[in-house]
DNA sequence: GAGTTTGAAACT
DNA sequence: CAGTTTCAAACTC
């Protein structure tokens, strides 16, 4: 029963009723989104009241390290073959990293600022691996810089591009990145980030900052050639730049339920039906945002604020924060239904939801995020290789295979799609605290995947050899294939890594006795309130943590909804790699013991793997019931207005 | 692609 | 406010 927490209380309340903006161009909100974003200074920023503290509140890890490269580290040599690898990859690193922000482009609408960056070890790992990889194949490479934008407005939701150095187009097969122009280099780009090979991290340029809608069209997120987003959410919806298109069918888009009219945006290209959200419809359009600001004159101010400024403006603000916070009281706010996940933002004491697992240091949490790049990586390489033309794995994110018996069959054959059931069991996470369980077999799929890119044919090996230099043109898609493997395994590691400290810190927990005693049991809680919160950075006392006096900038979250997966493949090894050096660390977590769940109640059926990694020992099986409350509350978020006019 | 779930927004 | 209904997106199958 210890479950229902609620992250904060709501206390106080900022009713600070800011004046809509009075003039009007067609977008009133355009300029209050504009403005809100200017002044942090909206009413409650600073107090951060009470109970602020117990939140979790940012990683100083992240604030760290960076050791920039020089610039003439970054000047040597750059071959425009090695220029474009460089563009490619920093845009990688960026799309994985970001994958989900640039999606969301259309969330930055309201304001939502920071994008957050990924855990900061985990952007590091990825960076060095990364690096290394390059350096084998390079001789040397360093690092790889994006140009940062000169501006900084740059994408809405810090999105990045590789500035100009993008890899072209034309040349590469179909390159879509999306829109995001290379053709002229910094012009909107955003900040940019840099790589260190030395261990370092990735600096991430995404502070938070709300950009005017208008700057965000034109931004893109970088993809991987024809690739889409991984979870490409049906039909016309994402665009490139991030908008999405709305299927409003009973709002005519006149309500905030509309994204693009809650964003003060015309609809363009959407599939709504009944639209009133465009200039033609001005008038009674107009009425309808009068009429909602009446109710709420914040009702089209940005949800969120706070990010720091620019991104790589070190210590900067306070980290982004949803002003009304959420009221999930299913999602664990680690699914996009939550708006503090879908902004990549940690829920704060704003938040009233319940279960919370969106809270810097939630295991969960990690798990989520690594689940999402991983599979980001892997349908990335993927597309990529199929796009060289050798097609690899029936794509395993498509579901069932259509038609033809042959093919299916074969794909069938080949790829299981463990999908399902990691999904499957990361809603036993999210749910319950299954944690133990969950990434022993998550730790069993990464292997198994592994596996199977090892014997991936196009794979050179990252170590040694020569190769390299004329890899490039062994495909089409050039040394791209490569690129995008080398990201996934990469990503893989990492996520291993992160699956394995888990474990053995869960292990160590039950085993240790601390708390486990049954009963006890505690949930996950985050650190907030609870009490373990602190005790979870335990043991890293060691590790060098950053001085986290400083609130570091955002280092949010990042990434939205769940997702797993990872094919089959034959023979497994149950062996775990540590990864390298695991420079940043800090991985303090909290979480508590919640002895995890059941292990009969984790069905992981029959999981192809031939070596059940025997799912740890685990305690009693105190069954934390979960009760399904069925009840809506509203209330909540943002604004509230009525509306009222027609409809 | 249809059907379900979810939580914000609207409404009473 | 709280409780309920409506809505569109997220998510599932
Ligand atoms: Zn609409
Ligand atoms: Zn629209
Ligand atoms: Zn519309
Ligand atoms: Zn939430
Ligand atoms: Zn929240
Ligand atoms: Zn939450």
């Amino acid at each position: 029963m210890v479950q229902t927490q609620r992250h904060g209380q709501g206390t106080g309340d900022r009713a600070a009723a800011m004046e809509p903006g009075g003039q009007g161009p067609p977008q009133y909100h355009a300029q209050a989104g504009a403005q809100a974003y200017a002044g942090i200074a909206n009413g409650m920023t600073a107090s951060a009241p009470l109970a602020q503290q117990a939140r979790p509140q940012m990683a100083p890890a992240y604030a760290a390290q960076p050791q920039y490269l020089t610039q003439q580290q970054m000047a040597q040599q750059i071959t425009p073959q090695e220029a474009s690898r460089r563009a490619l990859q920093a845009a990688l690193e960026q799309q994985l990293l970001q994958q989900h922000f640039a999606a969301q482009g259309a969330a930055a609408r309201a304001g939502v600022p920071p994008p957050a960056p990924p855990t900061q070890h985990q952007a590091a790992a990825l960076a060095a691996y990364l690096a290394a990889h390059q350096a084998s194949l390079q001789g040397g490479l360093q690092a790889v810089a994006v140009t940062p934008g000169s501006q900084p407005g740059g994408g809405p939701l810090g999105q990045v591009y590789a500035g100009g150095a993008m890899p072209n187009p034309g040349s590469q097969a179909q390159m879509q990145f999306s829109a995001a122009a290379p053709a002229s280099r910094a012009d909107g780009a955003s900040g940019g980030f840099v790589m260190s090979a030395h261990g370092g991290g990735v600096q991430l340029p995404f502070g938070g900052r709300v950009f005017p809608p208008a700057q965000a069209a034109a931004q893109a997120a970088v993809r991987p050639p024809g690739v889409r987003p991984a979870r490409a959410r049906a039909s016309s919806a994402a665009l490139a730049g991030g908008k999405k298109h709305c299927n409003c069918k009973n709002s005519r888009c006149l309500k905030l339920y509309c994204e693009c009219f809650a964003s003060g945006r015309y609809c363009e290209g959407c599939n709504c039906v009944l639209c009133n959200n465009n200039k033609e419809s001005e008038a009674v359009r107009q009425a309808a945002v009068e009429a909602i600001l009446e109710r709420n004159p914040c009702a089209f101010r940005p949800k969120i604020q706070g990010g720091t400024d620019e991104g790589a403006n070190a210590a900067a603000g306070p980290a982004p924060r949803h002003n009304k916070g959420c009221n999930c009281k299913k999602s664990g706010c680690l699914k996009k239904y939550c708006e503090c996940f879908q902004a990549s933002i940690f829920c704060s004491d704003n938040c009233k939801c319940i279960d919370c697992k969106n809270f810097e240091g939630s295991d969960a949490r990690e798990v989520v995020m690594m689940s999402l790049m991983h599979e980001q990586a892997r349908h990335n390489s993927n597309a990529m290789q199929q796009a060289a033309k050798r097609p690899r794995v029936a794509d395993p994110l498509r579901s069932s295979a259509t038609g033809g018996e042959g093919g299916a069959a074969a794909a069938a054959a080949t790829v299981p799609r463990p999908r399902m059931m990691l999904n499957e069991t990361m809603r036993e996470m999210v749910k319950r605290g299954g944690l133990e369980e969950m990434c022993s077999l998550l730790m069993l799929v990464a292997q198994e995947e592994e596996q199977r890119l090892a014997s991936e044919p196009g794979y050179q090996g990252l170590s040694a050899d020569d190769g390299a230099a004329d890899i490039s043109e062994a495909q089409r898609s050039g040394g791209l294939s490569e690129l995008y493997e080398a990201q996934e395994r990469a990503v893989l590691q990492e996520y291993q890594s992160i699956l394995q400290k888990i474990l053995e810190r869960v292990n160590k927990k039950t085993a240790d006795g601390g708390d486990a005693p049954n009963g006890a049991a505690a949930d996950e809680r985050a650190p907030g309130e609870g009490q373990h919160a602190q005790e979870g950075a335990r043991d890293p006392a060691s590790q060098p943590a950053p001085a986290q006096a400083v609130v570091p900038p955002g280092v949010p979250p990042g990434f939205g909804a769940l997702l797993g997966g990872a094919p089959p493949a034959e023979d497994t090894t149950p062996a775990v790699r540590p990864l390298h050096g695991g420079g940043a660390t800090a991985v303090g977590q909290q979480w508590a013991p919640r002895a995890a769940a059941p292990a009969a109640r984790m069905s992981y059926p029959n999981w192809p793997s031939a070596s059940p990694p025997a799912p740890p020992p685990r305690a009693p099986e105190y069954h934390v019931s979960l009760p399904q409350p069925a009840l809506h509350t509203g209330g909540a978020l943002a604004a509230g207005a009525n509306a009222g006019g027609h409809l």
